[in-house]
DNA sequence: ATGAAAGCGCTAACAT
DNA sequence: ATGTTAGCGCTTTCAT
């Protein structure tokens, strides 16, 4: 496209009979313009076709009219990080703007940034080296959750993990769990230091005996499944599983059957993020929800206001997660 | 990034004490500049941090250095979608381009794409009007799968859906299936199109009894799993069951189990998306991997390909798929 | 083997 | 209220 014979702001200023400073100024609106040509500019471009040319503009000295989303590559299965990504776009989509993928082997080797005017990231892991360098880069960044990395980003989103947690610890135990399981996320990410802390606290304020199982992001789910039969044999007396990282909990499911245990009925299961198989596998599993792609949504936002200078930096905002309670946490039956 | 102090090509040129050309010319390697004065400017550059600018190359002539993915919302739980933009990813980064997302807000008001040097369509859906805007554009076009809405594209990655779907349904009907069940995705898209054919083709050659049943896109679960109950309950003789839809699987399992049979064993069950779940339910259930990573690395590597002219338009490459037998298909065991 | 200069399409000063 | 002009950073003739 855009080769050949693209129709530029000159062939619109020329078929309409102004110059090319009146067609800019007619066709972005910026007041500077009559109502009557401007009106006649926007009709001409229309019916030539006009569409700007958005390497013109960004040279010019605009932004880019893109903005970066991190896609790495641990996420690739997960259903959260899919949804994130079309709230990015709705948002970017909405101020005109592109969303470009970034991933590990996206950094130009000269170590700038490229094309964009600032950066998404979700759920940044510290370890994680593409995250770095964009933390680096001079383009501002706006995070979901917070990045522990050390440098601070220009804005972050942030969603109430703790109380979301406690909130369903609170569930589990008056459903009668006294022995509750965290299969944490990895605390290298903000999400997952946050539900570590709040699941020690929560133990420590009820008296609870709960066991923390870190998991490590990107466990395969033949992985997780071992690691449930293995815990629930060493410690038959949990009784309550809550599962970490988003698609655990379908895995974690059928070990639980295998271990001999009856998921909602002799173990309470809960996911810490919400899927679509949640909601429909037997029993149905308690889960928070995340609303991904509001949260998407939301960062994108930031980040723009960001950019306008409407939101100062170093905004934080904050996001509700919602606990969606089913079959799986009812009430818990001891085995007579 | 970019405003402010971004090192530009006359800075390097200044630095190395030489002419822009020169700088260029080297920093490309077009092979007009001596080798010694090549790897003097090469290292300024690096000294100095410089990265070229894209927006004025791109306005320069060259292409955009970018290409487009579309995204149908549709596809935000489909974990075949996730892997496949991460091949486009791979690839387009392995030759230093960017992906930008499309979707349905993205078209500019006036029809024409924007910064990107051409599209990959994974499965594009007939009756998506982003579809086919995309497709009266200019901007070379790659399909994963067939378009079936009349144009065709400038180059398509198809998959050998026929024959992974026939082995499949040789090995059910070996297995002691004779009444099988094709839950098929929606005829608009290719794929569907071409399991519906082969489903018919393979029952009538083998005198079987086979039941067509359409699923539209992007079916929530509940209702997959209202429709497996129906179809079971209405027709008991049904001996094996096969989701065509991404996610369909997932969703049917517990359902097949509610209507009182027991998949993989008086009922087959295969999904014709794998997905990391289906290795891990019980039982495993046996699917056809379309390699979603692959095919949108091959998708992306026609289309530069198409770019470069090293394929001429019209290009049409095949990928395998494989069928990976778990537990559900091993055999069928007639209730006494 | 290297330079000089012309522009790609656009916007922002500076004029009227 | 509108027109003129000067670049943004780069590649590409055309000269040396």
């Amino acid at each position: 496209m855009r080769t050949g014979g693209a129709v530029t702001l000159i062939d619109v200023a020329k078929a309409a009979g102004v110059s090319k400073t009146t067609a800019s100024d007619a066709l972005r609106g910026s007041g500077r313009v009559s109502e009557s040509t401007r009106s006649h500019v926007v009709r001409t471009a229309q019916r030539l076709g006009y569409a700007p040319n958005p390497s013109a503009r960004s040279l010019r000295g605009a932004g880019t009219g893109a903005v970066g989303l991190h896609v790495p590559d641990i996420l690739a299965r997960s259903e959260y990080y899919m949804s994130f990504l079309l709230g990015v776009v709705d948002e970017a989509a909405a101020v005109d703007h592109d969303v470009t993928l970034i991933t590990a082997r996206h950094l130009s080797p000269r170590g700038t940034l490229r094309r964009v005017d600032g950066v998404v990231l979700a759920d940044p892991l510290s370890t994680d080296p593409v995250v770095a360098e964009l933390m680096r880069a001079d383009a501002p960044v706006v995070t979901c959750e917070r990045f522990t990395g050390g440098t601070a980003p220009a804005g972050a989103v942030l969603g109430d993990h703790r109380e979301a947690l406690w909130r369903l610890l609170d569930r589990l135990r008056s459903a009668g769990a006294r022995r509750p399981v965290l299969m944490a996320p990895n605390a290298a990410t903000d999400w997952g230091a946050t539900l570590q802390r709040a699941f020690r606290d929560h133990c420590r304020e009820t008296g609870t005996g709960g066991v923390l199982h870190e998991l490590p992001f990107g466990v395969p789910p033949a992985e997780v499944r071992a690691r449930v039969k293995e815990l629930l044999a060493a410690d038959p007396a949990v009784d309550a599983l809550l599962c970490g990282p988003d698609g655990s909990a379908q895995a974690a499911l059928p070990a639980v059957y295998e271990a001999g245990r009856t998921p909602g009925a002799d173990l309470l299961l809960a996911a810490c993020v919400d899927a679509a198989g949640l909601a429909q596998s037997a029993p149905p599993v308690t889960a928070v929800d995340l609303h991904p792609r509001e949260a998407g949504a939301a960062c994108a936002r930031l980040l723009f206001d960001l950019l306008s200078g409407t939101a100062p930096p170093g905004t934080v905002r904050r996001m509700e997660c919602t606990l969606v309670e089913r079959a799986s946490t009812r009430e818990l039956r001891r085995p007579a």
